[in-house]
DNA sequence: AATTTAGGCAACCGCCTGATG
DNA sequence: GCATCAGGCGGTTGCCTAAAT
């Protein structure tokens, strides 16, 4: 399908804002909201494209956003939604407040990521090697064939199984369903394990499912003592 | 002091999904 | 059901600055 790109090449400017173009942008958007990003520009009298003042209001201007360093605290929850998540850096930057998805990637890729710890773990266990291509793709390749247990799980004391099917012989277990009987939560629940099978729109999902995770483990209070089962569907 | 290198971060790009006509 | 639009996401790029030589 073919589309118009979001931003007409023909007179739009790209690169650094400057604080002029900034304080239109917040004027505009403080008297008017922002009801529809790709009218925004022309009505504002912005030579930018909707997408690129969506995200400089998201990611720079917005009123609640928290600039500086990142404390001790967020860096640990990072590393643990991390773990859970992969790199649905909306999903975790939802759990820290003031924090945008773009600024948590970043800060990953520029400190976190480098500590060794973190090329451990993704949805699977240590027992996964942490190879550079599938960690850079936010994904780790298993060995075949596989009863592992979950690092996500394990961290709520779940331990479970990755049921690999014939069809995916070979690739990265793609979705898990998670059925926990913890003695504080009972159901069951899927989740991807790549970050590529789920396109756009993916936050509200996935805040959902780190919701299931969260309250399980504040429900808790400490690691629950169940057991789950994790398996691979189609 | 000048030049090179590396790190950090803002911004862009391409793709995906849900909504709408 | 199909085509298109709009919003949103993660990956990547490229500029700027500080540190090293």
């Amino acid at each position: 399908m073919t589309r118009t790109p979001c931003c007409e090449k023909m007179g739009l400017k790209k690169g650094p804002w400057t604080p002029e173009e900034d304080q239109i942008l917040i004027s505009y958007i403080q008297r008017h909201g922002h009801g529809n990003w790709r009218a925004l520009p022309k009505q504002a009298g912005l030579l930018r494209c909707g997408k690129s003042c969506r995200l400089r209001w998201i990611n720079y201007l917005r009123p609640d956003i928290k600039r500086g360093k990142f404390s001790k605290e967020e860096e640990e929850t990072i590393l643990k939604l991390h773990q859970i998540l992969g790199n649905r850096w909306s999903a975790i930057a939802a759990r820290l407040p003031g924090r945008t998805d773009n600024e948590i990637k970043n800060f990953w890729h520029t400190h976190l990521k480098k500590r060794p710890e973190t090329c451990r773990v993704r949805h699977v266990s240590a027992s996964y090697s942490c190879t550079q291509a599938s960690s850079s793709k936010g994904v780790l390749v298993p060995p075949m064939p596989q009863s592992v247990e979950s690092s996500s799980a394990t961290n709520f004391g779940l331990t479970g199984k990755v049921l690999m099917s014939t069809a995916n012989e070979g690739l990265p277990p793609r979705r898990y369903v998670a059925t926990v009987d913890s003695g504080f939560h009972h159901g069951a629940h899927s989740y991807d394990a790549s970050g590529e099978t789920l396109g756009g729109h993916r936050a509200n999902k996935i805040s959902e499912e780190m919701e299931f995770w969260y309250d399980l483990f504040m429900k808790a209070g400490q690691p629950p003592q169940g057991h789950g089962n994790l398996g691979q569907i189609a």
